[in-house]
RNA sequence: CGAUGCGUGGCUCAGCUUGGUAGAGCGCUGCGUUCGGGACGCAGAGGUCGCAGGUUCAAAUCCUGUCGCAUCGACCA
């Protein structure tokens, strides 16, 4: 069919070119442009009306554990960046730096922050004194500037949004809880309102955060078996503290360092919800973080009462808690059934005279597609339950790819099988070298992405690569 | 930073080999007919061909330089 056709054309096929169709995706629904810096875009409405649902919902879990929001400098002096030693060698090659105020040269110049642990640690410098001041939660919504080579929207950019975590605790303990709590609220947050199940682990030394002392990670699996580090959650220890001397004193009146957290999710996440939920006709969003939820459109909307009648639905259905918008543009049907699924709004409800008469309309659910009629009166009953239905389908749905896409593996042989021709996480033992893990990677491209939280039973009791005695358990991929 | 590709109306591209002063489709504007899976007719608007030099009577086209963007690798959320 010539309309089948021009709808391919649109977005190239996700079995075809998962890069391109991603690529095709993210304009389709336009959900950002590119800019005239590179690496750099512009986040559209449909695009940001998301990052905020996204911000909102997190914001609300954070304060529940008593985090409060801040905002730092942008700019962070080379001097400060300098004092924890792992920090500056992780985020040197990557950060902007700003060396003019004007037209004059700054006496020492400065990078526009590419994260912002040194510029929390020197404010606690002097802002902890005592016992009595901790813990510190704070967390600050901003962007980030990092110096990508390679940049894809929202996977990679060079300035990204982002909310930071950076919180201080009187003892090692307390850190390390608060770390595996972020982690926790970040990985529920995914499963529950992103319908985006998601492995929960700890990073291998050679994978953590630049001056931590552990990183935690949920990793999500897309749609084309690789993974994707959805959120970190890292436990400093007291190093940063020893850096920049950060002390309080305890009861006892004896100087202590405090211990540190840091936990960060991106605009990334929008990226994953593309890759986890979406399809070759565009993007699939989950109800409950969905600008918008239902979208109304009218049939032969310049008939006679159609126009009103479909406003008294969308009227009917705001009314009842959902969010839901109504195209009535002068395109064709056809054209907002097509732009309405491109935007992956969750529903779609059509109203034209023939259900007027019959006192009906026609809900549509993005993900399957599938058609219910209802009566006008039952309209808002009927979407609120298929709204639910459709964010459980779509954690279910991800959930069995997800565990459908992991392999066991015991030996060398049978690991570069699985690389090659079983995409998704690969379970297999490591003795714990980096040696390992390097060779993998080289002889693979295969990373480890983490060590996974949850006690789970052994594969083997040998490294998959060297073959010498190991208890580690590693979830193993290629990686985004 | 390496490899590859691309810069021509808002978008996708043709034209470049063989130099002669810019085209198509889509989109946009207006009017009319349409409307249950990207409808159609008619009439319009819109481009110093990425930038800078050079060759030439004449450059989108040839030469030199330069900038930018995309895709793929190494590094990273």
């Amino acid at each position: 069919m010539a309309k089948d056709k021009k709808l391919v054309e649109a977005i190239t096929s996700m079995d075809t070119d998962f890069a391109q169709w991603y690529t095709d995706v993210v304009k389709k629904a336009e959900l950002i442009d590119y800019s005239s810096v590179k690496g750099c875009m512009v986040i559209k409405p449909a695009g940001y009306a998301i990052w905020e649902n996204i911000q909102n919902e997190l914001d609300r879990r954070f304060k529940e554990t008593g985090v409060e929001n801040v905002y730092m400098p942008m700019f962070i002096p080379e001097s400060l960046l300098q004092k924890e030693k792992d920090h500056v060698e992780g985020f040197a090659p990557e950060v902007a730096w700003v060396t003019h105020g004007g037209l004059n040269p700054l006496q020492e110049r400065m990078c526009v922050r590419p994260t912002s642990e040194t510029l929390f640690c020197d404010f606690y410098a002097n802002d902890i004194q005592s016992y009595r001041d901790l813990p510190k939660c704070y967390n600050q919504w901003c962007s980030v500037v990092r110096w990508e080579k390679e940049t894809r929207p929202f996977l990679r950019s060079r300035e990204f949004l982002w909310q930071e975590g950076h919180t201080a605790h009187a003892t090692a303990g307390e850190a390390e809880e608060r770390t595996i709590q972020m982690l926790n609220l970040y990985a529920d947050f995914c499963e529950e309102v992103l319908a985006m199940p998601v492995v929960r682990g700890k990073k291998t030394d050679k994978e953590k955060f630049a001056g931590a002392e552990a990183t935690y990670t949920i990793e999500a699996l897309m749609h084309d078996g690789k993974a994707l580090q959805s959120g970190t959650s890292h436990n400093f220890g007291d190093g940063f503290a020893k850096a920049f001397d950060i002390q309080y004193t305890d009861r006892d009146n004896k100087l202590q360092y405090v211990h540190q957290t840091s936990w960060g999710m991106t605009t990334r996440l929008i990226g994953a919800i593309i890759m986890v939920h979406g399809d070759d006709s565009g993007l699939v969003l989950p109800p409950r973080i969905a600008p918008a939820q239902v979208m109304v459109i009218p049939i032969q909307q310049h008939k006679e009462g159609v126009l009103d009648k479909a406003a008294e639905l969308r009227d009917i259905l705001k009314k009842a808690g959902i969010r839901v918008k109504m195209d009535d543009s002068e395109k064709s049907p056809g054209w907002k059934f097509s732009e309405q699924e491109m935007r992956g709004i969750p529903i779609r409800v059509e109203l034209g005279p023939k259900d007027i008469e019959a006192g009906k309309c026609v809900l549509v659910r993005r993900d399957t597609r599938e058609k219910i009629e209802c009566t006008l009166d039952q309209v808002a009953e009927t979407a609120e339950r298929l709204l639910q239905d459709i964010q459980k389908d779509m954690y279910a749905r991800a959930k069995e790819h997800l565990e459908s896409h992991i392999s066991e593996v015991k030996s060398y042989a049978a690991f570069k099988d699985a690389v090659e021709n079983k995409p998704g996480f690969i379970r297999a033992m490591w003795c714990g070298s980096e040696q390992c893990e390097v060779k993998i990677k080289e002889d693979t491209t295969a990373t480890s992405r983490c060590m996974p939280l949850k006690e789970e039973a052994a594969v083997s009791d040998v490294c998959v690569c060297c073959g010498k005695p190991a208890h580690k358990l590693v979830y193993w991929g290629k990686a985004y």
